[in-house]
DNA sequence: AAGTCCCTCAACCGCCCAAGG
DNA sequence: GCCTTGGGCGGTTGAGGGACT
């Protein structure tokens, strides 16, 4: 017996979403809250699966993320969590305040992938690629390389850019070695060296120096478990209790404030009034930081 | 200027897992 | 313990836009 589906096939539309829907959408999720997807489509009025509106809240609409290319240091500790993880995106993207688990995902398959192989490193495995080479793989990555990468493959010594992280960067911590000196005889640290270093941060995971010292340096995010809340029937949204200040202005000028200027729509399309006065306070703080940014 | 190729990324699909009954 | 259900995850696709010829 199949399963059934998430939502009814039929009537259900599919492909880019519209600034109306979005409006729809962020409108419901600010009153409501996030609750059983499912019935998200239908109580917001809107003819999509419920899959689809987490998706485009999760990975878009939500105010908590960042937009824009990853920083070197967020790229540097995706690589290094991928060494460790594998592709378990999300978990890597846990690791990375505001930013998706298909962001990363993404920047990972057209950005970093290109940069590993052109450093001579597997991004599968995180192992040289001429090392490889001896051993017969059935993820032949490199032989799928484009020419020119495969040379690079060979002489990644010299085609490692200065600027370019390396996936040492967990041990730098611990050795004086450069990224010049591993990547030549040792030629960047292998898989189980950087394994060995993020155990021994210990499975709490969150006792990563590294880690902890990124994440410290960057701006306080709103906790994606801000964004779960937990829906009272008689609990206002978190995000917009008047008590939760939080982060709020980093929310609003970094994250919101996105929304509202590359949305083809201004907050009073999004039939805000149903909001309380807290919460339209909000607004007046997100036009300002338009402002701001104009 | 027009056509083609390539790249990026938003969105979809299908599977898996955990929670609840 | 089994079944159902909803949410989450990772892989893949395809539209759109820029680069190249």
């Amino acid at each position: 017996m199949g399963r059934q589906p998430c939502c009814d096939k039929l009537g259900v539309k599919k492909g880019p979403w519209t600034a109306e829907e979005d409006k729809k959408l962020i409108s419901f999720i600010l009153t409501n809250g996030q609750c059983c997807w499912r019935a998200v489509p239908k109580l917001a009025g809107l003819r999509r699966c419920g899959k689809s509106c987490r998706l485009r809240w999760t990975n878009y609409l939500r105010p908590d993320l960042k937009r824009g290319l990853l920083s070197d240091a967020e790229e540097q500790l995706v690589i290094d969590l991928h060494a460790h993880l594998g592709n378990r995106w999300s978990k890597i993207a846990s690791r990375l305040p505001g930013r998706t688990d298909n962001e990363i995902k993404n920047h990972w398959n057209t950005h970093i992938k290109k940069k590993l192989l052109k450093m001579g490193i597997n991004p599968v495995t995180h192992e040289p690629l001429n090392k490889e080479e001896t051993k017969p793989t059935s993820d032949d990555q490199s032989s799928t390389l484009p020419e020119s990468d495969q040379k690079n493959g060979q002489q990644q010594v010299q085609v490692v850019p200065q600027s370019t992280t390396q996936v040492t960067t967990s041990e730098e911590q611990s050795s004086s070695c450069s990224p010049t000196e591993n990547s030549s005889s040792s030629t960047a640290t292998t898989t189980t060296e950087v394994v060995v270093v993020l155990d021994a941060v210990g499975g709490g995971e969150d006792d990563d120096p590294l880690l902890s010292s990124l994440l410290e340096n960057h701006a306080p995010m709103a906790d994606a478990a801000q964004w779960d809340l937990p829906l009272s029937d008689n609990q206002p949204p978190l995000i917009f209790d008047e008590n939760h200040d939080l982060s709020m202005p980093t929310l609003l000028d970094d994250n919101f404030g996105w929304l509202f200027n590359c949305q083809d729509f201004g907050i009073q399309d999004f039939g805000f009034d149903c909001l309380n006065d807290p919460e339209m306070h909000i607004f007046d703080t997100v036009d300002s930081g338009n402002d701001h940014n104009k």
